[in-house]
RNA sequence: GCGCUCUUAGCUCAGCUGGAUAGAGCAUCGGCCUUCUAAGCCGAGUGUCGCAGGUUCGAAUCCUGCAGGGCGUGCCA
C-alpha cells in the first residue's frame, strides 16, 4: 500500500478530518469516510485534487470553499505540499514539492510496485472460454478468452487467490450429435460408407482424424458392441481429443486454465440431482406449463408441463425449465449445480465470462444463485462478438458448412501479442472489429508494436549504456543514495506522476473488471516516453546516456529503468512478450 | 412485445465511475533521421457527447421517456 501516492494523501486528510473535528471545526467526526484523491490532468492547477470539500459541505453545514479552506489550512503544514489552493466549486488541489515525489517514488519502484493486496487472499473463481468440446475453437471464442485470462491476471496483482476454470460442456445433445457424426466418420474410415452431413451433424474435417484414432484403438469391433458402450467409447476418445486441441490452441495465446471441469461428471457424481432436490427443498421447483413465448415463436410450439424453476421470484422474466422432454437435465440445471460445486470449494466471488448472446442467461443464473446462497456475489461479464473483416470485407461464417475461422487460424496469422493486444483496446462491451488486413500490417494502426517498441527502446539504453559506461554498476541506480537532482524536465516529472498513477490505475481496472484500462494506460506510457526519447533526438544534451556524465546518466537510467519496469509489469499482466528488440 | 446492451470529432474509439476548457489514434497539411532503433517525435483544424425532460453546487457519466443499431427471448449450449 505504501507505494500508492494516492492513498498516502487519502490518508493525510482522513487524518486532517480527524484534527478539524478534535478542533471542534467541524460538528462531526468524518475520519471514516471515503476521500478521493485524483490526479490533475491540466497541471495549471497543481498535482493532486479531492472533492472531499464537495462531497462533504452539506454535512458539515458550511459551503465547499470554507470548509475547504479549513483542510487546506490543516494540509499546509506539511512541508512537502506546496501550492494549495481551493478553485472552481470546491476542488482542493494541491503542488508536491519535487523532491518529495521523486522520493516517494524511488522508494515505491524498488518493490513489488503495482501490488496491492485489496483481494486479501479472497478465493475467487473466474470461469471463461468454456466452448463446447464438439470442435477446435474459432474466433468468436478469442475475446472472452482474452479478456477473461486479463482480468484473472489482475485480479491476482491485487491480492486475490484466482483460480481460472473451463467449464466442459460434455454432456447435451450437441455431444450426441458429435458422437453421431464421430461414429459416420468412423464407419467412413473403415470404408463401410461414406460421410453425409445430415440432421445438424458436425461437417468439419477434424472428426476424421479422431476417426482415424479410433480405427487404430478399437478396429471394426465399435461396428459390433452394442450402442451404450459404443456411445462411451467414442465420447471418451472425442472429448479427450478435442479438448486436448482446445488447450494447445489456448497454450499458444498464452492461456492456461487451473481447473476443468466436466458437465458429465457432475451428472454421474449426482450432484445435479442433489442440487435440484436441495431446492426442492426449499420450494423452489414445482410442476407447470409456461406462457408461450412473445416474439419468434417455433411452429412446434405447444403448451406443456415441465419442472421449472422458480427463477422469476428471484428477478427473472419468466420461470425456467429444468428437464427435458427425454428426460434428461437441461444445461440450466447442470450449471445451477456447476455453480453450487463452485460455492462448495469456497470460492467468495463467482465470475462468468460470456459473450453476448448468452446475454439472455444472466437473469437466471443471477437468480439461481440468490436462491443457493446469499453470501456468494456472482458476476456474469458480457462481451460483445467480434466482427472480422479482411481489408474491410467482413469475413462471413457458416459452421454448418464447416468453414469458420478458428483461432488457430488468427494466431497463426498474426500472432500471440497482437490479437491479445488487439482484445483489449475495446472495452468489453462494446463490439470490436478485427481486420485481418490492418492487423498483419505493422504499422501504426496497430498498437501493440508501439508499445513494445517503446519497451525495446529502453532496452536498447541498456545495451548502449553497456558500451559507453561498461563498468556501470546497476545496483547503483537501485540504492538510496542515488542523486536524482537532473531529473528535472517538466516532461521527465510528468512521467513520475504518471507512473504514480499505475497501482492506482490497477485498482480501477481490477475492481471495475475492466481489463482494458491496462492496454490504453500502457500506450500512454510509451506515448510519454517516446516523446522523451526524441528529446534526445533533438538535443544531445537532453539524452538518457551523457558520455563524460557518469552521475546524470545514473539518474536518467534510474527513470528509464522505472519505465521499463513498469512496463513489464503491465506486459505480464496482458500477456504480451517484452520484446528486447523489434 | 419484453429483457440486456450500445450511440462521443469525417472514421475507429478513450473519457480515472458525478468534476474544472470533453481527449487519443487514423485520415489531411507542414516540420524532424551523418544522432541512445524514424515501427518514433513535434505543430495545425474539427464536437447539438443520439433526442427530450429530470435529479444537484456540477451530468457524456445517474433516473425517466423517445429514436436508432446489436444480442437474447420454453424442452440448444
Amino acid at each position: 500500500m505504501n507505494d500508492n501516492i494516492y492513498l498516502f494523501f487519502e490518508k493525510i486528510i482522513i487524518g486532517v478530518l480527524k484534527n478539524i473535528y478534535d478542533k471542534r471545526l467541524i460538528s462531526e467526526d468524518l475520519s471514516c469516510i471515503r476521500v478521493i484523491v485524483e490526479p490533475i490532468t491540466e497541471n495549471d492547477f497543481g498535482d493532486f485534487s479531492s472533492n472531499v470539500a464537495m462531497m462533504y459541505a452539506k454535512r458539515v453545514k458550511m459551503s465547499p470553499q470554507i470548509f475547504g479552506k479549513l483542510i487546506m489550512d490543516e494540509l499546509s503544514s506539511f512541508d512537502f505540499i506546496t501550492n494549495i489552493n481551493i478553485a472552481g466549486p470546491g476542488f482542493i488541489n494541491w503542488t508536491v514539492d519535487r523532491e518529495f515525489l521523486k522520493t516517494f517514488f524511488k522508494k515505491a519502484i524498488k518493490g513489488d510496485y503495482g501490488y496491492t493486496n485489496i483481494g486479501c487472499g479472497k478465493k475467487v473463481n473466474v470461469e471463461y472460454v468454456s466452448a463446447n468440446p464438439t470442435g477446435p475453437l474459432h474466433c468468436g471464442h478469442v475475446r472472452g478468452a482474452v479478456l477473461g485470462d486479463v482480468l484473472a491476471a489482475l485480479l491476482k496483482k491485487v491480492g486475490y487467490d484466482v483460480t481460472k476454470e473451463y467449464y466442459i460442456n460434455d454432456y447435451g445433445n450437441q455431444v450426441r450429435i458429435l458422437i453421431k457424426s464421430l461414429y459416420e466418420r468412423y464407419l467412413e474410415a473403415l470404408g463401410m460408407k461414406t460421410f453425409e452431413p445430415k440432421d445438424g451433424m458436425y461437417p468439419g474435417e477434424y472428426l476424421k482424424d479422431i476417426a482415424q484414432e479410433v480405427v487404430k484403438e478399437h478396429g471394426d469391433t465399435l461396428t459390433r458392441c452394442n450402442e451404450e458402450d459404443r456411445y462411451n467409447i467414442l465420447k471418451k476418445i472425442a472429448i479427450s481429443s478435442l479438448m486436448d486441441d482446445i488447450k494447445s490452441d489456448l497454450a499458444s495465446l498464452g492461456i492456461k486454465h487451473d481447473v476443468f471441469t466436466s458437465e458429465t461428471m457432475l451428472v454421474e457424481q449426482n450432484k445435479v440431482n442433489e442440487t435440484i432436490d436441495y431446492l426442492k427443498q426449499k420450494g423452489c421447483i414445482y410442476k407447470g406449463i409456461l406462457d408461450m413465448p412473445k416474439g419468434k415463436v417455433g411452429d412446434d410450439w405447444e403448451p406443456k408441463e415441465q419442472t421449472l424453476f422458480k427463477t422469476k421470484a428471484f428477478g427473472d422474466d419468466t420461470d425456467r425449465p429444468l428437464i427435458k422432454s427425454d428426460g434428461s437435465w437441461t444445461y440450466f440445471a447442470s450449471d445451477i449445480a456447476y455453480h453450487l460445486y463452485k460455492i462448495e470449494r469456497g470460492y467468495e466471488t463467482i465470475i462468468d465470462f460470456f459473450g453476448a448472446d448468452h446475454g439472455g442467461y444472466v437473469k437466471r443464473m443471477q437468480a439461481a444463485i440468490s436462491a443457493l446462497s446469499d453470501k456468494v456475489e456472482l458476476k456474469i461479464l458480457l462481451c460483445q462478438l467480434v466482427k472480422f473483416s479482411d481489408n474491410g470485407k467482413e469475413v462471413r461464417m457458416s459452421k454448418r458448412a464447416g468453414n469458420f475461422i478458428t483461432l488457430r487460424d488468427i494466431i497463426d496469422a498474426v500472432g500471440k501479442d497482437v490479437i491479445r493486444f488487439i482484445m483489449l483496446t475495446r472495452k468489453s462491451e462494446s463490439p470490436l472489429d478485427f481486420d485481418f488486413k490492418a492487423v498483419v500490417e505493422q504499422s501504426k494502426m496497430n498498437p501493440v508494436f508501439y508499445v513494445q517498441y517503446a519497451y525495446a527502446r529502453t532496452c536498447s539504453i541498456f545495451r548502449q549504456l553497456k558500451k559507453s559506461f561498461p563498468e556501470f554498476n546497476f545496483d547503483d541506480i537501485n540504492g538510496d543514495q542515488i542523486n536524482l537532482d537532473s531529473i528535472k524536465l517538466p516532461e521527465e516529472i510528468n512521467i513520475i506522476k504518471f507512473l504514480l498513477d499505475w497501482p492506482r490505475q490497477i485498482i480501477i481496472a481490477a475492481t471495475n473488471y475492466e481489463p482494458h484500462k491496462i492496454a490504453f494506460y500502457l500506450y500512454e506510457l510509451a506515448s510519454l516516453f517516446h516523446n522523451l526519447w526524441n528529446f534526445g533526438k533533438n538535443n544531445e544534451k537532453l539524452r538518457f546516456i551523457i558520455e563524460n556524465d557518469i552521475e546524470t546518466t545514473k539518474s536518467k537510467i534510474w527513470l528509464v529503468n522505472a519505465v521499463q519496469k513498469v512496463l513489464r509489469s503491465g506486459f505480464d499482466i496482458i500477456g504480451i512478450s517484452p520484446l528486447e528488440e523489434l
